[in-house]
DNA sequence: AATGAATGAGGATTCATTCAT
DNA sequence: GATGAATGAATCCTCATTCAT
């Protein structure tokens, strides 16, 4: 049992109830930076640190590692289903938003790498179903007869171009996410961020 | 795995170089094994456990992390090189043996996942190299005027096939990895593995 | 993963595997004590270090608290049997056996109340089946028609006695020891330890 | 149990003082089965959730945990002194009242067991003083010359009462509880609680 | 007077790495 | 050359306690 108590009776401010909705957004931002830059077996301590908070605020939003990775990946796939049910987007148009999360985020990524031999279960398990939105998100805009029409082959070009995906900057990993989507035969449209 | 193990409480003979031999391949297997369960991240010690030596032995021959990941990687890009420089062979038939190695280890797909933000640098840079050396062995092979003739082009393509290589069984991996290089456009020779 | 050094290349001195016997007989005792001091919550980082051993060692002998536990009532439980199998002990002279463990250890206090509501379910167990051992060894050498005779008797009566075992000082818990035998009709022999 | 957590959004209403009465009997009432099933190191985080209401309350009444125990605490010996206090009930009766206690909450229990060098100091003191009481209340009740006439042979014949009362049910515990009384020579009256 | 978010110390556990034998 | 025990830093996670609202 713990029983501590402040070494000097000081204590941060305690903003109050108001400061939860800050401090959740804070932890998403927090985590999607750490587990770019570290990868999702990133400590759990570095974002809370990131954020400006305590370890226990992480937990209390985030139960564990796989409620952190999925809170992240909620919102990026979020964007793109809100892109696919956008009037006027082309099947280009959403290939080029879900690019651009490609390019942004390594733990997105990381969503597509499903049923890897290694890996946290748990994390995998969400990762198919975040997987599939994502493919039936495409699925709504892709032309009939699109060479990608097959039933795997939306999913399985996501994740063979999220693989080349890679680079030390965002341009070089843009310009190859370009060039492997050339090589799959699609033209991309613009590549870009949707919505908030 | 070998059996050096004492069945008894004595300490097993020290066999002198002759085990030292043995003790590298074991642990090379061991690791081999190891890193497709786990993961390039799994604890050494279960490598040394696996191949049934101590844990100083594993430091003996590899002084790190990266060297055990080396030696695994090694093997798996000679046989390649090997292929592409044996008479008789074509650029869909190296394809299949580097296939053989991507649905096979794991590991062997993390090597094509190089400068992934997140992961050690050392294991990056190794694989950088290897990496180089996988694509000079496949463009020795490669017909000219191939569609992946372009200058990244064939490091994308296996980059792109390892994504797509996932599954829980070999079966599955390799209907995967068939169905991704058909996307890119390339038939494929058989897959297997070459030489030892 | 952990990657740390030393930070001064510094490190204790490695007694090698002599050590372990050593360490092994350290821990147990420490974990006596602090058992005893601290009860079977106590946390095992405080046992590793009155052992004057890292945490690390402490793990390597006992996998978790059961084991630590069991290390400490086994060697209890044994002395009880031992007594119990020696040509020449009565009854009374086993149950001071029993006793002088009672008085002695707070933690062998502990066994005997197995199956409370709270209390880790792996300890109580283990406890069940120590609690069984020491029923055994008691029933060896009561004799007929001893008033303790009932089934569950002899069991309900340590656990009793055990209750009645408090107090600061050895001497006073031994003196409530003796009283509590007393009102449940029991002359005891010697209160005394039991081989090593 | 209370239900006071306002069904929509917004925060409870303010009943006043009202509230504060009907809080305090939530947060014992949570104590005591909290305490009950996971014992008396149970987080105190739990009452509070138990009970419906905030943390800060259950700080509001109880300043620390030996506040929340000494609470529920007070109510059973309050009990038990109100019995013994009672015309007409033999020391059979106050017994059964007693008893009906030890089987219902194994925080009770713990109240018996005091100076185990275990534990909290503070919640061992307040118990002693407890343990008093239930003791002085007993005697009132004590026919002259019983065989637990003895100076402390009636606190310790309590205390061994209680090691015996374990057990998974109620009606397990109360078996236990009556073989124990027994084994002392003690007949008891009925089981029950007294008053409110 | 109540809520419930935040803090942060403490305890459990895991491994990389060293080194006496 | 091999063994495998020991070290100890780092990470995960839990709670007691405070306090803005």
């Amino acid at each position: 049992m713990t029983e501590q108590t402040g070494q000097d009776g000081r204590r941060p401010a305690n903003d109050g109830p108001k400061a939860a909705v800050r401090n959740r957004a804070a932890l998403v931002a927090a985590a999607r930076e750490i587990f770019a830059e570290h990868g999702l077996e990133a400590p759990l301590s570095a974002i809370a640190r990131r954020a400006g908070v305590g370890q226990g605020v992480l937990y209390r939003h985030f139960p564990d590692r796989t409620a952190a990775v999925a809170a992240v990946l909620e919102e990026n796939v979020g964007q793109i289903e809100r892109a696919a049910g956008t009037a006027g987007m082309s099947f280009a148009d959403v290939l080029g938003v879900l690019t651009w999360h490609l390019t942004e985020s390594s733990a997105f990524i990381g969503l597509l790498h499903t049923d890897r031999p290694a890996g946290r279960a748990d994390i995998r398990a969400h990762a198919v179903g975040l997987s599939g939105r994502v493919e039936r998100a495409l699925r709504r805009r892709l032309p009939d007869g699109h060479r990608l029409s097959g039933a795997q082959d939306l999913t399985l070009a996501v994740a063979m171009v999220s693989a080349a995906v890679t680079g030390p900057t965002r341009e070089e990993r843009e310009r190859r996410a370009l060039a492997a989507w050339r090589l799959l035969g699609v033209e991309l449209g613009p590549v870009r961020a949707f919505g908030g």
